[in-house]
DNA sequence: GAGAGTGTTGTAAC
DNA sequence: GGTTACAACACTCT
């Protein structure tokens, strides 16, 4: 392993080297948006957080690439600048952690710290229990801004910036709304916006911006299907108003005027 | 060149 | 408690 910028480990450097050389990673989790990276035994994790510009890209070793993989290997210039931790595998393969602001880190944790963390995360779309009925529940205790209580991690977790203003959008309801203004109808279809919208990017492999890239270092592709986000001056290519941006609960806030209420 | 804004989240102040 | 401002940072855009 080698950390290039310290301060983007969590707690020590030095223990989480030596932790892990000659270890395994045997199984791969994710909580939010929170990559949990097990290690042999699964007694601790390699917590690994990407926060708004990190990326994980992981190129394939020589051995890989001549016995031939599924995967194009990746074809930028590696490692960069903003390469600030790089973990070396046995047969060559490399695992560059890629952060242009520094936000995000990687931290180890036992096997209480995992779930101490985790245990703060809300509802999430794509696991089992993202139902109907659930997220209706959760909701019916909220009050306040939508904006905000769909950006609240601890309230529902895995939704960013852009995947709210979408869902939003999708759903035909202002982001600018109280949760209790919402009634039954506008919540189902907020539920329904939600999981399709996050379906579909998950489908094309998340949204690129700027820096997003996947593990193999690809963009994101649902960037091409964004309605409001980013689009502010555009028409709306439902209604044909033209896409607004506020700031609002301390966000950049995309919506239209015309054909959400 | 200055200033605002950027996909996240934790903290502090009110 | 909710809300806001700000902090972390480097870069892009106006």
């Amino acid at each position: 392993m080698d950390v290039r910028l310290p301060k983007i480990i969590r707690g020590s450097a030095e223990i989480l080297k030596t932790t892990l050389e000659g270890n395994q990673f045997v199984r791969i989790d994710r909580r939010g948006k929170l990559l949990i990276l097990w290690l042999s035994g699964e007694q601790q994790a390699l917590l690994i957080h990407l926060k708004m510009t990190g990326q994980l890209i992981y190129r394939h070793g020589k051995e890989q690439i001549a016995g031939g993989h599924p995967w194009p290997a990746f074809e930028g210039e590696l490692p960069n600048k903003y390469s600030h931790v790089i973990l070396e595998f046995e047969d060559g393969a490399a695992l560059f952690f890629n952060d242009l602001r520094q936000f995000g880190f990687l931290q180890l944790a036992n096997t209480d710290e995992v779930a101490l963390i985790t245990s703060k995360y809300g509802l999430e779309p794509g696991r089992g229990d993202f139902t109907e009925e659930n997220f209706l529940e959760v909701l019916q205790k909220k009050r306040g801004k939508l904006k905000a209580v769909l950006l609240d991690q601890t309230i529902f977790s895995g939704l960013g910036n852009i995947y709210v203003d979408e869902s939003c959008f999708w759903a035909e309801i202002l982001p600018t709304r109280t949760v209790e203004s919402l009634s039954e109808g506008e919540r189902k279809r907020l539920f329904t916006a939600i999981v399709q919208v996050i379906d579909e990017a998950i489908l094309l492999r998340g949204t690129t911006v700027h820096d997003y890239v996947d593990a193999n270092g690809n963009r994101g592709n649902y960037s091409d299907k964004l309605q409001v986000y980013g689009r502010v001056g555009e028409t709306c290519q439902r209604c044909g108003a033209t896409i607004q941006k506020i700031k609002f609960a301390g966000r950049g806030t995309h919506f239209c005027p015309g054909c959400q209420f």
